[in-house]
Parts: structure tokens; sequence; C-alpha cells
DNA sequence: GCGCTATAGTTGCGTGTGCAACAATTTATA
DNA sequence: TATAAATTGTTGCACACGCAACTATAGCGC
């Protein structure tokens, strides 16, 4: 069974190598963040995320799915953003459980500021990570995942 | 300057793709390891990683790099570990700042016992992600990154 | 040898997180 | 229609985390 056990190790390395590439990353960028516009990574990926819907709502439970976070720590994280007036719960009519939430005005205008920070950060880290040279093959393959197609 | 946004928008989009599969396979992890072992993952780590140096010890800033912690939470770490039994903190001789940790039997043992829970849950979130079109192209990617060349 | 800076690790404190229990609303079933 | 079951979001609580301040040891310059 030397092939499966192959298969099993292979797969934990590449999670190994993930985990410490996702790591590094998110440490470097909270600090930024935070010094630059006081958000975590967390917070700005939500208002990001609602930036990127352009205009459309978002539920709670999206939100959660796309920061990985439970329905309490999303509840809170919602809270955080509103008390400082980045975004506003909109209760919907036509199911009246759920709560969309939409970016403000001053929201977007955070984001802007924040987004080259976030940016330079992402590759302030990725030129770090790959000079390891157990990271560096992430670093690579990374952006040939979703590499635009090169227009004739 | 096209060409340099695009970069930065490719870059963005690979840590979005990293960021949501690393929530995904860690959250899933996590609720397995605690379930079967009361191990987080980070203790998961830490122990993997022990083990791994075989005999070799390990001292708090590594450990704290190789699970992209802060040196007081690397601390309290060490401390649910030590205090379980699972290692041993060893004070070094050479350098009496320094302390190395080291895998106790009953570490070895759990360790033994939670490493299948947790490759059984990398292959369970991993198979679950690639059916999500976002996440597909990264879990195809992430073992060719170290794959084994195949002895002819 | 003596002081100064740098490094390794530990503690106080505030805060973000998950789990379990809960309230409110919708959907299914009898 | 009434009642049960499922879904959506919120709160109490315990706990893990990062930051700043601290202690202890090492290394350097004189």
């Amino acid at each position: 069974m030397g092939i499966k056990d192959d298969a099993v190790e292979v797969r934990a390395q590449g999670w190994r190598t993930l985990a410490a590439l996702h790591g590094l990353i998110e440490s470097s960028m909270e600090k930024s963040l935070q010094n630059a516009a006081k958000l975590s990574v967390v917070e700005f990926t939500v208002l990001d995320a609602l930036a990127r819907q352009d205009g459309w709502h978002m539920r709670m439970q999206q939100l959660g799915r796309a920061t990985a976070l439970s329905p309490s720590a999303t509840t809170r994280l919602v809270n955080r953003l509103e008390d400082r007036g980045l975004l506003t719960r909109i209760l919907c009519a036509d199911d009246r459980r759920g709560i969309y939430t939409e970016l403000t005005p001053a929201g977007s205008e955070l984001l802007v500021m924040a987004r080259p920070v976030h940016d330079e950060a992402l590759e302030c880290a990725l030129a770090e990570a790959a000079q390891l040279p157990e990271l560096a093959p992430l670093v690579t393959a990374l952006p040939q995942l979703h590499a635009v197609v090169p227009a004739t």
C-alpha cells in the first residue's frame, strides 16, 4: 500500500505548505492593515467581499462562509463594523429572519484607502515567502491558478 | 499600466483562494481533531512538528515560526501540552535562555492516534473543496508541488 | 571586569472566537 | 389550519490570541 501512503503524505505536505504560507501572509497583512486602517484581515475581507458584490447585499451566512467564521463571530464582526459606520444592516422583506448587509459610503471610502495597503503587504509577503525553499513552489503556482488568458 | 494592475488583481485572487481553502480545511480538521483527541489544529501541528524532528529538540521560537504564533501564544500552547503530559520542557545548557521541547511517550502515542484522524479530515475537506469551482484549481495544484518523482 | 544592547521566554490585560442555548421566522406535515 | 421541524441570526460563557511590559541570560565595547 505504498502508493496510498504516499498520497496521504503528499496531501499532508501540501497542507503544511498551505498553512505556512497562509500564516505568513496573514500575520504580515494583519499588522499592515491594523496599522493603516485599524482593520483586521477578516474585517477587510468582509468589506472587500461586500464591495465586490457591487450594490448587491450579502446575508450574514454568506459572510460567515466567505470568512470561515462561526455565526456568532459573524454577528459580532458585523456589529463592530456597523458601530464604526462602515456598513449597515438591512432586514430583508421577503424572509424576515434574514439580514442583509451593505457598505456605507464611509465603508467604501475606507476600503479604497486600505486596498493598496492590502495589496502591497500581499506582494511583500509573497516575495518573502518565495525566498523560502519550502514555500517557493506554492508561491509560483498561485498566480497561475486563475491566470488571465492573454488576449491575442 | 494594465499589466501591473492585472498582477495585483491576480495576486489578490490567489490569496482569496488560498485563504478560503485554508479556512475550509482548518475548521473541518479542528472539529475532527477536537472530537477524537481533544487537540486543536495548532496543538496537533506542534506535536507533529516535534515528532518529525525525530529525537531532535525544538526551541520555543522555532515552534512559534512553525505555527505562525506569537511568543506569548507559544508559551501558553506549550504550557497546555506540558500540563497534559504530552511534551516536556528542557532547559538547554549551552544557552540558558533557550528552552527545548520534546515529545513524551504519551505525546507520541496520542499523535499516532490522531494522525489518521488528521489525514482523513484533510482528504475529506479537499474532496469537498474540489467540488467548488473557485477552489478546485488549487486543490489540484497542491499535491503537484512536492510530487514524488516516480522511481523508474 | 562593567556596563549596554540584543535576544529568549514569560505574564497582565483587553479582545475576538467557537460552542451551546436561545428567540424569531419559515417550511413541511398531519 | 394547527403543530412540528428546520433555518437564520443573536447572546452567555469559557478560552486562545496578540500587544506591551517584564525578567533573565548572552554578546559586545571599553
